[in-house]
RNA sequence: GGGCGAAUAGCUCAGUGGUAGAGCGCCUCGCUUACACCGAGGAUGCCGCAGGUUCGAAUCCUGCUUCGCCCACCA
């Protein structure tokens, strides 16, 4: 073996192993029960990052640990065409170039973007490769693939016809940029400072006037209606008599609705349909009129006004704002920071215009989608998600499905000649209710998130009954970045429900979001951005897994660190060194390429002290990684199995058994092997290119570990008279530790030995091994106690109820001992003294 | 505005009723035949603030402060 562990050359050869007997496919056939997981497919716009990672640590940490329980394992890779994300990354290249997509034309454009899946597609799944996944790669599926698109056309179809798709005009969050819709979920509300306009409508009859709070007067243009709170008894007359907008002089209505909070603003607000989702709602309460004010490219249309007409609209604010002053209807104005909605693709401020849109009436969907959750047949990790799940199907609305995109799904629907309008799944010739040829297909493109949440039961064949299906669906765990909740998660239980009739998934976790360095979310902007893949160069992927696994299920985001990842690189060298020992011990017997040979188990009353110490350990460490991992605690399992290996096995135990392993004692050689492979195979699951490199040194080994079950304990390990008769021991071992120093002597085992008598014994030295283990830990050698050696000048030690003193000939290296005695006798007399 | 979470050593974080912990960093010593990617030892904390419950609180309760995230009709 080398000398230190090699994580380079190790994982090229470890995955190719796990390819090459398969590894991560599944066999639906399989008698073994089923785990299985639809991986969280990328989005195809560039490569692996962070959260990447940490997805794929806890998605393979799952699928090996299950796999080594006895089931059969299903996890399915795929890719996302994300058509909003790509568009916006190739048109932003093609600005690089100085051309647009409408310069270039669809053809040329659509050239580009299968270029670019061309190039991109799989990339990521080959970087996950990289951090040992074991996916079932033969499944792979991309959501732009002939049989998906298929899925989503039947999926499509059904609601059309079940009324729960519809068409219509209605507001929208526009993004006058991406010139498309974007659904409530696609809107990022970002806090901005801006002015608040205190404007003054005079009533008709020339009874005064009603003053309206608003941070947009250039709508004004579009105003119908004030309206007021009903009964709000500072305006209760008013209800019904007409106002004039201080711009067109239009006569507007006033009204009373419930929308109206009297504590904000004036207590009256002006009412635009056309450019507010919540007076687009009053509107339609009042059967109000809808004026258009602004285009879709997001300029003013404003033909009477030619200051006004065709400017952007934050310029036509500040005019429209001119215009009010002089007119002397701008009553005053104010600073104000408010909330304002702004695409989550590309940054542009939203605007709510009214288009005709494809919408999911999402009631009926999102009821038996709350009931899942709160029944308990899907669990959400951790649980305060939970919360916010049902909250937010609580205030759900429809959902705008359409997009004005190039890029996507076509939705499958065309009308003919004769206005018949239909769903299909495969390209109509024909209307099949008038045979009309003359066919209109739809112009818009589908959401992305409608057909990732079909995703689970998508990528298994659905709707054809078959054995994966049968097997693998319903999902066991849904592992995601907890940012699409509300895009991703819930769309998929509504619409996994409304098909299959079953949840998609029993458990949904969450994992911790990788903030910089510098505590804020990572953004090439920044500078702050880690790639794994660089850190998988430079500490190893194991090191990278388990660094993920401690901060996968924080409650917190996770603010990278790489002195960890470091650490845990250090950690799989310390391992590898461990198992290196063992082998060496060996060497003798079977050569330098030989493996470390299965023994006998020892007869119980074979086991020392020691021996039975560290087996009632490792009983106790099994357990708890048992328990850790199916509960979603990687954190648990690999603080407990660091600290174990290192802090126990390593420091205590090797070192107390090295001279019985190298005298060939049997007892000491099968627990050793045993207590180290148990430890290698507990920890395969997240650490699994090094932990098979060294289950390799172990004769008997399967291929991989795993293939190997999954440990368990021998009732006769648990032994807590050993672990307290060790505990004791390993004080009293520091403590003699701590007094050779402090006696100006040397405490390596190697030093020249000094010698030790036992004055009083405690239950410290009370097994016959204790002593022993002293002596082979540090350079004691226990001399008789002389008659008169607690006399002064003689120096002593107290551990606990044993006590010790330098034996005859013994000679302390310095006073310092003395220094330190008197220290003691000074607190304890200040103690005395209080 | 509402909800959720966090505040513990210089840094990053574990720790949920019983003597304050880890990794990294820092100081001292040791290149001892598994490992210097190591070992031994050490220093470092009003556990955010103020109350309360309790024999006992980092831990439970209340209020406050600061930070983060999510939601909310941008008056």
């Amino acid at each position: 073996m080398d000398a230190a562990y090699q994580p380079r050359p190790t994982e090229q050869r470890w995955r190719q192993r796990w390819e090459d007997i398969g590894l991560g496919l599944a066999d639906p056939a399989s008698p073994r029960p089923a785990f299985s997981i639809a991986q969280p497919p990328p989005n195809i716009t560039g490569s692996l990052h962070m959260g990447h990672a940490l997805n794929a640590v806890v998605q393979d940490s799952l699928c090996r640990f299950y796999r080594m329980n006895g089931y059969e394992v299903c996890w399915v890779p795929g890719t996302d065409h994300a058509a909003i994300a790509t568009q916006n990354v190739i048109e932003r290249q093609l600005a690089d170039e100085g051309t647009t997509k409408e310069e270039l034309g669809r053809e040329a454009f659509n050239a580009r973007v299968d270029a670019w899946y061309e190039t991109y597609q799989g990339r990521i799944l080959e970087q996950l490769r990289r951090l040992g996944a074991t996916c079932d790669w033969s499944r792979e599926r991309f959501t732009l693939d002939q049989e998906y698109v298929r899925v989503i056309r039947i999926v499509f179809g059904e609601l059309y016809r079940q009324g729960l798709i519809y068409r219509g005009p209605r507001i929208v969050n526009w993004c006058p940029r991406c010139r498309s819709a974007i659904s409530d979920e696609e809107v990022e509300y970002q806090e901005q400072q801006d002015s608040f306009y205190y404007v003054r409508y005079p009533l008709v009859s020339g009874r005064g006037d009603l003053e309206v709070a608003t941070t947009r007067p250039e709508t004004i243009l579009a105003d119908v209606a004030l309206a007021v709170a009903p009964g709000d008894e500072r305006f209760g007359e008013l209800v019904g008599q007409l106002a004039r907008e201080p711009l067109g002089e239009r006569e507007i209505p006033v009204i009373s609705d419930q929308a109206v909070d009297p504590e904000l603003g004036t207590g009256v607000l002006k009412i635009t349909p056309g450019h507010s989702a919540e007076d687009y709602e009053v509107g339609e309460r009042h059967h109000l009129a809808i004026r258009t004010v602004i285009s879709l490219d997001g300029l003013m249309i404003a033909p009477e006004f030619p200051d006004l007409d065709g400017r952007p609209v934050a310029e036509a604010r500040t005019i429209a704002a001119d215009r009010l002053r002089a007119k002397g209807a701008l009553v005053r104005e104010e600073p104000l920071l408010h909330q304002v909605g702004h695409c989550d693709r590309c940054g542009t401020i939203v605007e709510p215009l009214v288009t005709p849109q494809w919408w999911v009436r999402v009631h009926e969907l999102a009821d038996p989608a709350a009931e899942a959750v709160s029944s308990g047949r899907i669990r959400i990790h951790p649980g305060q998600f939970r919360g916010q799940y049902l909250d937010w199907l609580a205030g759900l609305r429809d959902w705008c499905i359409s997009r004005q995109l190039w890029l996507g799904h076509r939705i499958p629907v065309s009308t003919c000649a004769n206005g018949h309008t239909f769903a299909w799944v495969e390209e109509p010739q024909a209307c099949p209710e008038c045979l009309s040829e003359e066919l209109t297909p739809d112009p818009d493109v589908l959401d992305t998130w409608f057909s990732s949440g079909l995703w689970p039961f998508a990528i298994l064949g659905w709707p054809e009954p078959n054995a994966a299906l049968e097997k693998f669906y319903p999902t066991s765990v849904l592992s995601t970045a907890r940012d699409i909740l509300q895009h991703w998660v819930v769309r998929m239980v509504m619409l996994g429900l409304r098909f299959t009739g079953t949840v998609p998934f029993h458990d949904v976790l969450f994992h911790a979001t990788i903030l910089g360095a510098d505590g804020a979310r990572m953004a090439k902007s920044r500078g702050n951005v880690v790639d794994p893949l660089d850190l998988v160069d430079k500490y190893g992927a194991d090191a990278l897994r388990a660094w993920g696994a401690g901060v996968a299920m924080g409650a917190q985001d996770a603010r990278f660190d790489e002195t960890k990842v470091e650490g845990f690189a250090h950690f799989a060298n310390k391992l590898w060194n461990m198992t290196r020992l063992l082998h060496q011990v060996y060497v003798a017997d079977v050569g330098e390429q030989g493996r470390i040979p299965e023994l006998p188990e020892p007869p119980r009353q074979d086991l020392e002290m020691a021996d039975r110490w560290i087996l009632s350990r490792l009983a106790q460490v099994t357990e708890k990684v048992t328990r850790a991992l199916p509960a979603f605690d990687y954190d648990g399992a690999i603080e407990t199995l660091y600290d174990f290996t290192w802090h126990e096995l390593a420091d205590w135990y090797l070192e107390l058994v090295k001279g019985r392993l190298e005298a060939g004692d049997p007892a000491a050689r099968w627990v050793t092997r045993r207590v180290l492979l148990q430890s290698l195979t507990l920890l395969h699951p997240i650490m699994p290119f090094l932990t098979d490199a060294l289950a390799e040194q172990f004769a008997a080994t399967p291929a991989s570990l795993d293939l190997a079950a999954w440990p368990g304990i021998d009732q006769s390990w648990p032994d807590p008279e050993a672990e307290q008769a060790m505990l004791g021991c390993r004080e009293l071992i520091s403590s003699v530790r701590r007094w050779l120093t402090e006696l100006g002597l040397e405490a390596n085992r190697r030093s020249s030995r000094v010698p030790v008598s036992v004055t009083l014994v405690g239950p410290e030295l009370t097994y016959p091994e204790a002593r022993d283990y002293v002596s082979a830990m540090l350079p004691v050698e226990w001399v008789p106690a002389a008659p008169q050696s607690d006399g002064d000048g003689t120096p002593q030690l107290v551990a606990g109820r044993t006590t010790l003193s330098l034996g005859r000939g013994g000679r302390a290296g310095s006073d310092r001992w003395k220094d330190s005695a008197n220290r003691e006798l000074v607190k304890a007399s200040a103690y005395r003294e209080i």
